[in-house]
DNA sequence: TAGGTACGGGAACCTTG
DNA sequence: AAGGTTCCCGTAC
């Protein structure tokens, strides 16, 4: 009988000569395991008034204690595999009769029932094979185990031609394993060579430290830890790699379009030559999906496939572009080897040809710099910690219908309801959503911002709203501001968020930023999946008591501090802007932070008389504003007065401890379709204008210097196209024109950067000697400046009209 | 293969005269 | 030519 603790990575089920089964592959503390379990029947629901006709075969049709959400009891019916439940389940579709839970994977359901979210301990009797230890049918329970994740950083180099040149590995193991030791960092690049050198062994190369065979061959020092092996065909390229990838056995795979790139590039290159793609653990070969253009999927069995951009996308981070040179240089403050991508091709051949050691050099470099991108960013602990939360697999942390479905389903379960299939959801309409607020435009100083900490999720908590709640709402009612009624008692994603707010406390308390935004980033996906019909969750009703108490949370935190005397500039969703009373100009921040305390006491008092509810509300000071600038709506040119602010837009010079710092929202600088030119304008021009400085003169001189071509190289406009350039029939925007002036040969463009020159908008890429500085003039720098100089009587119609007014 | 709504602003397109 | 409408993109929360 062996114990163990483990991570699962991988889930599948297996239809093997028409029996089921369930596997899971994964590592922990007695190295990579695999469990399966064959003693898993695949089910779903029907309602029990319902009759089956005689020709419907099924393993067991089974009476449970549970209802559907119209309250009418179910039947539990069994299949024998997977493919026997699709089967019926398209049969009773087409008969019109309505099934439960049709669509939830048998391996999934398996563990979501057992409140297993990947920490999984081990009881039984394991057998270790081919690099496995494996286990049937043993006891399974959650644990809190946290697994040392062994990771491999992949890239290859191609040739022109489409000939695979090399393949290099950086590998780094949390995990040492005494049974197969491995050097904790370790680089390794296998490269064509048809002649290789004589080779000469030298000291160093019996230190290599993988128990590899290559006849004949030895593998070379390439860096500090870093080897190169010369093998002479594509052929044997490709099998060396299996032997790798057998040798190291990564628990993850990342890379830079690892997937949509080298993993497709590979598979391709081993059916050619005929060889099994063995990646996986199980020597399995990969599953490679498109799931949109150009977006790729794999199933790797045993392991995960993590790409660098879509991975970083997903934590909020943002680049000038997701070329990995310019995330490696923004991130880690370094290039790569070979710059520009104009050399790039010309080079790999080159040194393919006339330099080994530097395309190895160069391929192990690209390697090692994703590598140290998941290490600065720390996105595998993100990940590792928002699949532990939600029950997903760490390929799959950005599912957040799933995720709910995790979480939901065995708590519904337990309360006696059985969720619909998603295809039978019908749509019944959407909620409105967060309330925007604004005053008068205009120049303002000592503004405090205050946001509700986690506003929904703290209302979903507050309130008891929930998909169970919403059922038994008879059960001892309560009504929300939005008149719509959730049961006092009977709810279970309340209780959810109040642990998952109690771990986030404790993970700020022990600075673990990670478990924090994992925390945060699956609350904050809640409220989103009750509102869209792609969930067996979808209610409507749910969404608008959500939003609707948020508004009338705002409007009352509003009412309550204009009664108290006080200006409320601006406010959206879940935050108000605040203009401080001169008497506490002195004193900002804590005078704020008295407020902050002022409004929860308020909220909790008038929660408590009128809904008898306890408040899990907090308003926290956020910031402060020395200066603030609120713009007018730009179309509105009605004058000063009549206008309105424009909502979501808005600059400021924030106090930061000592120091002070200009935000901006929603403005010009923060919109990645303007040029840098208008953005370093409106940040210089903001900067002038908060530390009193003159700002008209300082503009004519912008306008002489753009005319004098000091700016061209930064008068590029850079926009997306989410569609092919020739599918924009009703409507050619100016980016999709200069799109269209580009060789055929550039069909799948998703982003185009381009200039106006007096022929019109013209890709950077094409000659552009003719500028339109007018229009840069007129579109850039024009409305940007005009925003603020309206509020001093001034527009650069006039500065340069040769007016001479002075601002200051 | 899938979280939501609110919003501004530019430019093309459409209507009207 | 002027003014309103629609499409498109990117953003705030």
């Amino acid at each position: 009988m062996n114990r163990c603790k483990g991570y699962i990575l991988t889930r599948e089920h297996l239809d093997i000569r028409g029996r089921h089964l369930l596997r899971y592959i994964g590592t922990g503390s007695a190295g990579p395991f695999e469990i399966t379990v064959t003693r898993d029947r695949p089910l779903f629901f029907i309602d029990r008034k319902t009759r089956l006709p005689g020709h419907i075969r099924f393993n067991e049709r089974r009476r449970v204690e549970l209802a559907s959400f119209e309250g009418r009891p179910v039947d539990a019916l069994y299949f024998n595999t997977q493919a026997h439940l699709y089967r019926v389940r398209g049969q009773l579709r087409d008969m019109g009769i309505q099934t439960f839970e049709a669509d939830i994977l048998p391996q999934d359901r398996f563990l979501m029932e057992r409140f297993i979210h990947g920490s999984v301990g081990i009881k039984g009797i394991g057998r270790y094979r081919s690099g496995l230890l494996r286990f049937t049918d043993p006891v399974l329970c959650p644990t809190e185990f946290q697994p040392g994740l062994s990771l491999l950083s992949l890239d290859i180099e191609t040739g022109q031609s489409g000939e695979l040149y090399s393949i290099a590995c950086h590998f780094e193991t949390r995990n040492p394993e005494p049974a197969r030791p491995q050097p904790a960092v370790f680089g390794i690049v296998l490269i064509q060579d048809h002649a290789p050198p004589a080779a000469q062994p030298g000291p160093a190369v019996s230190q290599f430290p993988l128990d590899m065979d290559f006849p004949g061959l030895e593998p070379e020092p390439l860096t500090d830890t870093g080897w190169m092996i010369r093998l002479p065909t594509e052929k044997e390229l490709l099998t060396g790699f299996l032997q790798i990838m057998t040798s190291l056995d990564p628990d993850i795979i990342i890379g830079w379009h690892v997937i949509g790139f080298d993993l497709v590039f590979l598979e391709k290159k081993y059916r050619v030559h005929g060889i099994r793609f063995g990646l996986g653990r199980n020597s399995q070969p990969p599953e490679i999906r498109e799931i949109r253009k150009g977006a790729h999927a794999v199933d790797v069995c045993g392991r995960i496939v993590m790409d660098g951009p879509p991975n970083l996308r997903a934590a909020y981070y943002s680049f000038e572009n997701f070329r990995l040179e310019t995330v490696a240089s923004e991130l880690l403050g370094k290039g790569k080897d070979i710059g520009r991508e104009t050399d790039k091709v010309a080079e790999i051949e080159r040194r393919f040809k006339q330099d080994k050691t530097g395309l190895a050099r160069y391929n192990l470099m690209d390697c090692t710099l994703v590598w140290e991108i998941f290490e600065k960013t720390g996105l595998i602990d993100l990940t590792w910690k928002r699949a532990r939360l939600s029950g997903l697999t760490m390929d799959n942390v950005g599912r957040s219908v799933a995720a709910f479905d995790h979480i939901m389903l065995p708590r519904i379960h337990r309360n006696g309801r059985v969720a619909p299939n998603v295809s039978d959801i019908r749509d019944i309409g959407h909620a409105p959503g967060g309330w925007v607020f604004t005053q008068s435009p205009g120049f303002f100083e000592q503004i405090a911002v205050f946001d509700f900490k986690s506003l929904y999720p703290s209302i979903i908590r507050t309130f008891k709203i929930d998909p169970l709640s919403r059922l038994n709402a008879d059960t001892n009612p309560l009504n929300t501001p939005g008149e719509i009624s959730f049961s006092r008692d009977i709810h279970v994603l309340p209780e959810f968020i109040t642990s998952l707010m109690k771990s986030r406390e404790t993970a700020k308390k022990e600075k673990d930023p990670h478990l924090s935004q994992a925390v945060k980033i699956l609350m904050n996906c809640f409220y989103g999946v009750m509102g869209t019909t792609k969930s067996r969750f979808y209610n409507p009703d749910l969404s608008r008591s959500i939003t609707g108490t948020g508004r009338w949370l705002l409007k009352i935190t509003r009412e309550f501090l204009e009664q108290d005397g006080y200006q409320v500039l601006y406010g959206d969703t879940d935050s108000v802007f605040v203009q401080l009373k001169p008497s506490q100009f002195q004193t900002g921040e804590a005078s704020a932070r008295r407020l902050a305390r002022r409004i929860n006491t308020f909220i909790t008092q008038t929660l408590e008389e009128r809904f008898h509810l306890e408040s899990h509300l907090e308003m926290e000071f956020e910031k402060l504003f020395l200066r603030f600038f609120l713009p007018a709506l730009r179309g509105g040119k009605d004058g000063l007065k009549t206008g309105d602010s424009a909502k979501k837009r808005y600059a400021g010079l924030v106090k930061k401890g000592d120091t002070q710092e200009l935000v901006f929202t929603g403005l010009e600088f923060v919109r990645s379709d303007w040029t840098r030119f208008a953005r370093q304008f409106q940040y210089d021009l903001f900067y002038r204008i908060f530390h009193d400085q003159d700002v008209v003169e300082w503009i004519r001189r912008k306008i002489m210097d753009l005319k004098n071509r000091r700016h061209d190289p930064d008068l590029v406009y850079k926009k997306r196209l989410t569609k092919p350039s020739e599918d924009y029939v009703k409507i050619v925007p100016p980016h999709v024109k200069a799109a269209r002036l580009l060789p055929d040969r550039v069909g799948n463009l998703r982003e185009i950067s381009y200039v106006m020159t007096l022929r019109g908008p013209v890709p950077v890429a094409l000659p552009h000697d003719d500028l339109d500085y007018n229009h840069y003039i007129e579109k850039q720098l024009k409305p940007v400046a005009d925003a603020v100089l309206r509020f001093f009587n001034l527009s650069v119609a006039e500065i340069m009209g040769g007016k001479q007014l002075t601002l200051f």
